[in-house]
DNA sequence: CCGTCCAAGGAAACCGGTTGACTGAAACTT
DNA sequence: AAGTTTCAGTCAACCGGTTTCCTTGGACGG
């Protein structure tokens, strides 16, 4: 029998490494508050090595020490976006000696109930919080209860827990390399209102459309999904009365879904794109390079969120709260299809 | 002060209902095997309710009663197919009294360490196990570990813990779309080999192309990613030589990613969708109503799946196993415009 | 040579539940 | 009236760690 099928305790290393509970606790968990000889550390190393020790979780928890957990709450596990968020957070934990866990925040579904509770049963030690918006029952919660937490992507003014990245960046690069093909009207496809990273690209756009002298850039709102993004597009194309052609000659969309119903908006509509309409798109996922035509993108630092969110959280956790953290990576612009000159009379002014 | 800012213990409980913690936990877990007034009872369940209650989970699972949460590992959170068993696992979970956790898989990456940690460290009770392959170590770990799990819609052959679609299904029922059109050779793009839907989705293809009497029906296999599918689709059009016409008229893939992926190469020969190449798709997510042109699918039963695995699992838990399972619903399809008739000379035979 | 100090580790309380054995009183038998 | 059930709960051990104080034996100082 190779081994035995039960789990192994810490006393069952203890024994069998001659020395006690106590001992064992806190040469694994790397206490300095304790002398052993260098012989002693080795052999209890050793030992639950080859047992497979596994310290209980439930055990450690209740003993006062942390579950070395954090949990991710996402709006949307349908929006590819957080993947990549949640595939930093998860890197960075493990790293960290944290477990993340990830859980859906559906609109509604759970008002304050099963998140909170993630901490109150004491299943987690803090929240990576992807999904704020004004009036979540959660925020409510949170703030008249110790637990620690950070939002990330979407920020909370004043709370000094906010992880984001430049957004505002992020319409100007997109901005600028419009304008620089040529385009003078260009539309703004933005998230739904309420939500800060929404709301920042807007104004970004709209400020940097002023500096630029653009001679249009009207904005419309949508979901971050295809349907929103195609809404939106209808919207920002239709001619003004007594035109026959669409007020802008390029849109530029807050998600890569709306970016995806922006498309088909544009051809239901009998528009060419790039030659009638150019796109750009915000954050780069495979699926861009695939769409008909490839899709010019902003690619934001989305990895690096969740990795600099974990580590936000674990310095809450452990006492030495960071305050709002800015990731300092920057939007970068991905040229593909979806751009070109703007045709027609007014091409390059 | 509203209400004190701590926790509410079990003990808090006991005292403020005038009862002790065992009938507390007794009545609060609806035992049977205790008698209590209906008065003691209801005031037991105010008293709860009015403090807040939650009862610790790692004091639970100590206490040798089980953490009531239960572990999801999908191979990638890319894969919007996993959105949806997600949810499905996630809502029926909760209805059981459980919480299931999401984690990704991702290959190689973490061999067999945290997951079977995620058991082994007592956070959860059981496995919803989605990214079975061949080889992989996690079986290896489990087969001789005492861990509840069932595998879903990628299944382990005799280990009687199963939970799949009708994939086979779903493949007769592309092929007899694209027959009725008049297709009369079809390539199918498959995923990756020796994963059971692959293979399982390629012999009903080649197994009904043969009983519809089909002239072609080649199969290339791929990831399951728009590059996969690319890829294969390349291959499936490849003419022979001496012909100028691709080999086959339309093409039937195993996800929706290789969908678009094919849909890009099949533009990038010169083709035309759906006049000269039909595309069916597998598995129907919102994006596919918004491509260009709008992706014919074969809806599966994905959020049944993940309801079906949570309900096999925590049978499985309780001791109740209940052998291999198959979602009764049958996949659909789901018409959209990237299929037409085959053009050409041989059009309808 | 005796007292002190330090290195090395141990004993036991405690965290918050669960559980099976047990008990006191009332009700029912015979 | 005494014995037996049933009812309505209670007691206390236990789960597997962590942590706070102790203990002990030897080295060292004076």
């Amino acid at each position: 029998m190779p081994e035995q099928p039960v789990r192994a305790r810490l006393v069952d290393v203890a024994h069998a490494a001659g020395v006690s509970k106590a001992t064992v606790s806190k040469v694994l968990n790397g206490r300095q508050d304790l002398s052993v000889r260098p012989e002693t550390r080795r052999r209890i190393h050793e030992v639950a090595e080859e047992l497979g020790y596994r310290p209980h979780s439930g055990a450690r928890a209740l003993a006062g020490a942390s579950t070395h957990a954090v949990a991710l709450l996402i709006p949307a596990l349908a929006n590819p976006t957080y993947v990549t968020i949640a595939r930093g957070a998860y890197q960075r934990a493990r790293e960290l000696g944290y477990l993340s866990l990830l859980a859906e925040d559906f609109d509604g579904q759970e008002a304050d109930g099963s998140f909170s509770d993630l901490v109150q049963e004491g299943r987690v030690d803090g929240l990576l919080i992807a999904s704020a918006r004004p009036g979540h029952p959660l925020l409510e919660t949170l703030s008249r209860s110790p637990v620690p937490h950070v939002f990330l992507n979407r920020s909370v003014e004043g709370s000094g827990r906010n992880v984001t990245m430049d957004v505002a960046r992020s319409s100007v690069t997109a901005l600028d390399h419009l304008h620089g093909l040529g385009h003078r009207a260009v539309g703004h496809i933005a998230g739904p209102p309420g939500i800060t990273p929404s709301e920042v690209r807007k104004e970004a756009f709209l400020r940097h459309a002023d500096a630029l002298g653009l001679d249009a850039a009207p904005v419309a709102s949508g979901d971050f999904t295809e349907d929103g993004g195609g809404f939106a597009a209808r919207e920002l194309l239709r001619p003004p009365a007594g035109s026959a052609r669409p007020p802008v000659t390029a849109l530029y969309t807050s998600s890569l879904a709306q970016a995806i119903g922006a498309m088909a908006a544009i051809r239901d509509l009998g528009l060419r794109i790039p030659q009638d309409v150019s796109v750009v798109g915000n954050d780069d996922l495979p699926v861009a390079a695939h769409l008909h035509p490839p899709l010019t993108t902003v690619a934001m630092p989305l990895y690096e969120l969740g990795t600099a969110a974990v580590d936000a959280l674990v310095a809450t956790i452990e006492g030495r709260p960071v305050g709002d953290v800015v990731v300092p990576t920057e939007p970068r612009l991905v040229l593909r299809g979806s751009t070109a000159r703007p045709a027609g009379p007014g091409g390059t002014p």
